[in-house]
DNA sequence: ACATAGAATTTCGTATACCAGATACGCAGC
DNA sequence: GCTGCGTATCTGGTATACGAAATTCTATGT
């Protein structure tokens, strides 16, 4: 008879203030979307402090993940900004997130169960029917889930963080990834050979077509990205960022 | 004519007390080796404080990065614990480290200057008169900064970046990775073999051999890599870990 | 009006004080 | 000697106070 064990949770759940505050501050550079505002953004750590209703010790420290992380830049006595990454810096990003993912690729054609593969079906139905020019943001989100889906089933919890930390930056090309020359269309090929692939338990084609999904994104950003610098140009001279797009850019 | 640009150097060198302290104690972390160490370390703010000189505040916002890249572990009014990687975490780390670097080295095949690769010669042939079972240390150090070189060929920093902060886990398996059945040897031919490649200029090939150097020390690690493990349970029981290894095992 | 020097203010970096959770210790009872 | 309980102590988390660099405002002289 096995022992009747008592397996109580740890029930802390980092509740700590510094937790709170980094998550909260997280979600709220994030949904602001640092890419629809023109010039800088600026944190101001007592009006934090007055806001959270905490005091500025843990809202620094959370600012001090948050630097780590690329999210804000800390300016020693001028100011906290929120990161606004170049073109260059996306584009390698994306390089990064294909080479993490291409692995996990092909640790999912070897670990995936038939199961979790009805369940990227699932996923690849269900915006496979959501018109992809209406709702950018829903589009780019779910697309997004599609791919931490699949990294998921490497069963590598450091593919999952480090790529969950790329996938962050993302949305800056929200608006790029679904662009004319039916990117969307294309994409949604690829996904699918991508599924067939690790069906057929075929590990190395799956890493290559994986693979070459995403750095197909990187040349896409490659060749219509600019605005992304166009952006920092503007904060800079305090120009309209608006009045830059219209000349046929992609921004809304 | 050009300008006669005055460009003053930033000279702030982001010395503030929170970077020197994480910079001093992330040395002092790795310096130490924790894998050479049974039981747990633990670190005292205040006696860090005393130590370094400063407050605990720029302290704790140190240890709270240190604490994001995974070398400590901050127990809420328990304590902080240098972190000792698990197997599996180990074999993750190796995983991802080997997706960024292929990646890297496709790069590099299409970008590296004839330069580089002599540079990568030359790295080479400097330990391959070392020999690798004399000093270990030495022998494991020379080997990462032969990876670290091809990754700055690819001239992207977020590959250099990540990879930094995965090579600084790899002491855990150092005395592992010259082991037995001539890795070592075997090591050099593909360092070798993947030089080769970057000067033909032949990307695919360079990224295969790169991907499979490295998940071969995944697989290596996976079969002789248990002691890390050991260690843990060691910890727990407080046995002395030197007495579990005398069955044949890596460490020395 | 404009330029400028200097004071007032803002803002982050650091030090210190206080609090509550967790552990260790010791005493009482058996 | 062992168990259980309560208190003292330790430790990290948070709040507050202070300091110095950078900016802004202002008054003054031209």
């Amino acid at each position: 008879m096995p022992p009747p064990e008592l397996s109580v949770q740890p029930l802390d759940s980092g509740a700590t203030f510094r937790n709170q505050v980094y998550r909260k501050l997280k979600q709220a550079i994030i949904q602001m979307d640092i890419y629809d505002h023109p010039g800088d953004v600026r944190l101001d750590e007592r009006q934090l402090s007055g806001l959270l209703g905490v005091s500025r010790t843990p809202i620094r420290e959370a600012l001090t993940l948050l630097e780590q992380e690329g999210l804000v830049r800390l300016e020693p006595r001028r100011g906290i900004y929120v990161v606004r990454k170049t073109k260059t810096e996306i584009i390698e990003m994306i390089i990064a997130w294909a080479a993490l993912e291409s692995m996990a690729t092909r640790l999912a054609a070897e670990r995936a169960t038939a199961e979790d593969i009805n369940m990227l079906w699932d996923i690849f139905r269900s915006f496979e029917e959501q018109a992809p020019s209406d709702n950018i943001q829903e589009y780019s989100d779910a697309n997004i889930e599609f791919h931490k889906a699949i990294i998921r089933l490497s069963r590598a919890r450091i593919l999952e963080t480090l790529t969950d930390n790329l996938f962050i930056h993302m949305r800056a090309i929200r608006k790029l990834s679904i662009r004319q020359d039916n990117r969307a269309e294309q994409s949604m090929h690829e996904h699918r050979d991508i599924i067939r692939a690790l069906e057929r338990r075929d590990g190395e084609l799956a890493e290559r077509l994986a693979r070459e999904h995403t750095l197909g994104l990187a040349a896409h950003v490659e060749r219509h990205g600019d605005f992304l610098d166009w952006l920092r140009l503007a904060e800079v001279r305090g120009t309209d960022v608006k009045a830059a797009f219209k000349d046929g850019l992609p921004l809304m």
